[in-house]
DNA sequence: ACTTTAGCGGAACAGTGTTCCGCAAACAAA
DNA sequence: TTTGTTTGCGGAACACTGTTCCGCTAAAGT
């Protein structure tokens, strides 16, 4: 039961779950590529226990990244019953694009070709396309959005303009998400 | 003059020319974060001699791209007395984008934090910024583009676009660009 | 002819991710 | 209890990066 405080296996819960703290402190401090060895450190423990919990660095990664994950997904199931499915995608995509300013290690990540890093991809594939694209389909289907647009293109194509830098900041990134939300309405005009 | 064939300083900017040139090769068949190993061995060099040419990576990379952004560069001259200042930006876009996408090292070169690559980011904004500026400029003074789009964030939001990967190719950075700018443009609807 | 120096190659150093191995403590068996 | 087994742990060790350093050769200078 769930008061075993002093065995061995829930000391093991516990040290993963004092990674995943550190984790994500260390993540919003210095960025996903931080050094595996300072997030043991944070942690108060040794690398190899970093690699016994997660035998790849992009594991944790994941690991730190998918109940956040898991929010946006609860929050489009929130919208999907929305009588507005353009405003309601747009919410979405806007909650998207704080989260992935505010976290903005997650940018980066989705973005890596890191093969590891694959497994947050695929999360995202099975995950957060789904639960996107429900938004998606209802709004072509009231004719608010260009039916050529993709859910999974779309995540991308945010994901990318999410990527900030010197002079190209939070505001930046959600003006051109709303431009380029903009540009995937149905086009009124010709070809 | 010229025809100093034999001389050490023609050996040198010889060998300067072949490590440009195995860079470059290198640069499209792994990425711009291959190994230095590599491209000193491609070159037929030591790694010394590398770093004797290029003190840092980085500038190596910067030397490998630089005469590609003043093509660019070049473009944006030859369309600045268009008719048409629209048609004159989309179709400059065009040809970043084709850039971008082509030697794809670029795009990740310029999203980069790198602190060593800011050289980079900085010929992009002394040289690119201006050429894609005078466009953006006189688009908007024809009432074609949405004034608070400044070339900066456009260039930044369209090479952040051009970041491949599995399941967004080509094509789909193409037509989310056409898409970011048709939100550009002026906007004719509310708010 | 002798000295100086530019250009070069590659061993050596430093910082990553990852693996390996010995150890101590919790558990199981006697 | 005593003995053996397993689990979780720490940190040294390894492989692969960028980068520096140093000795060597041959061209340039005297």
């Amino acid at each position: 039961m769930a008061g075993d405080e002093g065995t061995r296996e829930a000391g093991a819960r516990r040290t993963r779950e004092a990674l995943l703290v550190a984790a994500a402190e260390v993540f919003v401090e210095r960025g996903v590529q931080a050094p595996v060895r300072d997030i043991a450190g944070r942690a108060g423990v040794g690398v190899g226990t970093v690699y016994r919990h997660f035998p790849e660095r992009a594991e944790l990664v994941v690991a730190v990244y998918r109940h956040q994950i898991d929010d946006c997904v609860a929050l489009a199931e929130e919208l999907r019953e929305s009588p507005d499915p353009g405003e309601a995608l747009d919410q979405w995509i806007g909650a998207f694009v704080e989260f992935l300013v505010t976290k903005h290690g997650l940018g980066v990540a989705l973005q890596s070709d890191d093969a590891g890093l694959q497994s947050l991809h695929s999360l995202m594939l099975d995950k957060l396309v789904p639960a996107c694209g429900l938004l998606v389909e209802r709004a072509v289907a009231r004719g608010e959005l260009d039916p050529a647009v993709t859910a999974y293109a779309l995540m991308r194509a945010v994901g990318n303009l999410c990527l900030l830098g010197p002079g190209y900041d939070r505001e930046d990134a959600q003006a051109m998400v709303e431009r380029l939300l903009a540009g995937c309405r149905s086009t009124h005009g010709g070809q």
